[in-house]
DNA sequence: ATGGGAATTTACGTTGACGTAACTCAGACG
DNA sequence: CGTCTGAGTTACGTCAACGTAAATTCCCAT
């Protein structure tokens, strides 16, 4: 399988387009746990699944430390259920943040929609003097 | 008038909620121009009306060089059409950023409940295994 | 004259997410 | 054996938008 293939940074920052900087830089914020073989880092199967969770936070505008919290999320196991109910509230409060911010986005839409309308007209009004002109 | 009345830094602080600080930066990154006397600084009407653009332009999301961008343009008035029209386009601009950014929100919204639902069986799970074995 | 309360200037600090040297080290190749 | 390539480490630099501290200056009332 191809899937679980092992990869260097190299191709790692290839396949996600991604400078060697920025995983490593993953890897001390404790955000990817590539195998250290020797010197080297290897990239798992898992990593490469946080990895596209971690741009996929990114565009959504997480910081990279809401998106380690997160992550602990997706990966626990059987772990203790007081942990789990605690990464569960914290996904909570994200959640009801992002809705928040999505409320926020909408009303600075229509606000910036409404001032375009007014930039319409302008745009229209100065088309027909301009035409007039000539 | 009230409304060409000069204003002091902190009646304009109190008058829109900002700091000195603030408004001292923003005059030195050229986006307002308080009269200088002596060494106080004296905020005209315009300055209020460029201050409430700057308030604005941010919580749209543009940066204060945008902003600035922005206002220069706007000052320009009825000068150049081609100005406005440049104007009106990064607003546009502006607003289809903001529409994606509220479509991937949502979607990352949908992802993360769904996730969650995840977890909330398993806490419910733990909590009957829980109870049985009190 | 003196103290108090603004306002000013200068300049360093902060946070997040990397960029960018500079230098070392380990294999691979001819 | 020398060199080239790619990877690694260490550590300082950057950008935005101010915060914050220190030192100074100003006017005004007591």
């Amino acid at each position: 399988m191809t899937d679980d293939r092992i990869m260097t940074i190299r191709e790692m920052c290839d396949a996600y387009d991604v400078t060697p900087r920025t995983l490593r830089f993953y890897e001390a914020k404790e955000l990817l746990f590539p195998i250290r073989e020797g010197q080297k880092r290897l990239f798992t199967k898992r990593d490469r699944a946080r990895l596209k969770l971690i741009l996929r936070g990114k565009r959504f505008g997480f910081s990279l430390e809401e998106i380690r919290q997160l992550l602990d999320l997706y990966d626990m196991g059987d772990q203790q259920q007081t942990q789990l109910a605690r990464t569960y509230e914290i996904a909570q409060q994200r959640l009801s943040d992002m809705e928040a911010q999505r409320d926020e986005l909408n009303q600075a839409i229509d606000e910036l929609k409404e001032q375009m309308r007014w930039g319409e007209k302008m745009l229209a009004s100065m088309d027909q003097s301009k035409r007039a002109a000539e």
